[in-house]
DNA sequence: CTTATACTTGACATAAGTGTAAACTTTCCT
DNA sequence: AGGAAAGTTTACACTTATGTCAAGTATAAG
């Protein structure tokens, strides 16, 4: 469970494009502003073009700029990109050990319920958390502060339910 | 940000652990009970030892145990020994690209702020969970509804402000 | 219509994660 | 003692992720 080099490098190269002025913005500036390889910059944004996420001009004086207002660019759309999700249906047909299905593939799973509730928060956050809430200075901590502190609130309460 | 076949696997054995009957458990019970090769089995139990959350007797008649009761074992303990926290201190200092260090790292960086926020609402919600939530139908559901949908409801209500 | 600029593609080298194999040590039972 | 049951350790093969390289294609300027 961890961040990916590609979600880390590829989202700074998206926040670097929604910073940039109008028009395209070239491989060598982009790499050069995130200290990467322009190979890599390259590899990166390609996959974000395959995915309609920016947009691609070939040539002289061609670069890549956004295929949508920052606003609408949701991180979640790009970390899901670079990186898949944290828990995907498949998750669990990956994960048979030796057999040809999962040994609690017919029997309700508490495991999976976790994956699934965790991934349906994280999604649900990133789901609203834009690009343009990345480039406004304090955006991310307002706007991730109430969740953060219901999750945390509901710590001493649920606990004792138990 | 994948769930890593190790917490996926490790997880199960713990559960599998808190199940079982008083005495250590064979690795070869363990093993045979989730599907896994006795080898790998032994790999994830061997960590989850070095950590202090199984014990192991040796020779005959030995096999494994939880150290702790069931309800005294967090979720986030065991996932974080198998697999590291989503976010975790050094990221930054190994995520340079061809740099010394992170061209962001003498200024606020929003994409810092958003992977902390993330980490400590997983994190959150993690400790908060116990083996004993994960043996019991249900009580994973219910104890994540609550977060689940502070964190849903937030949604429309934050988008509007901005 | 040539050239410099810039994106594109596919093959590759290296590192990290996943899983196996075999030799070893400890303990109990007879 | 001796042997069987059971955990331990280390080294290795395999796979996936990370990052690079080089040759290719497209476009605008002169």
């Amino acid at each position: 469970m961890k961040i990916s080099s590609q979600e880390e490098y590829g989202l700074r190269c998206m926040l670097q494009l929604a910073r940039s002025a109008p028009g395209p913005m070239s491989l060598a500036e982009i790499s050069r502003g995130e200290g990467l390889s322009s190979a890599y910059a390259a590899k990166l944004l390609g996959q974000l073009r395959d995915h309609g996420l920016v947009e691609a001009v070939r040539g002289r004086s061609g670069g890549y700029s956004l295929s949508r207002p920052p606003e609408d660019i949701t991180v979640r759309e790009i970390l899901s990109t670079l990186g898949g999700q944290l828990f995907e249906e498949r998750f669990c047909h990956e994960h048979n050990g030796l057999g040809e299905s999962c040994v609690h593939a017919d029997s309700v799973c508490n495991i999976r319920s976790l994956w699934e509730a965790l991934n349906e928060m994280l999604s649900a956050v990133l789901e609203r958390t834009t690009l343009a809430d990345l480039l406004c200075y304090g955006r991310v901590q307002e706007k991730l502060e109430e969740p953060r502190r219901a999750i945390l609130s509901e710590g001493s309460g649920a606990q004792a339910v138990n």
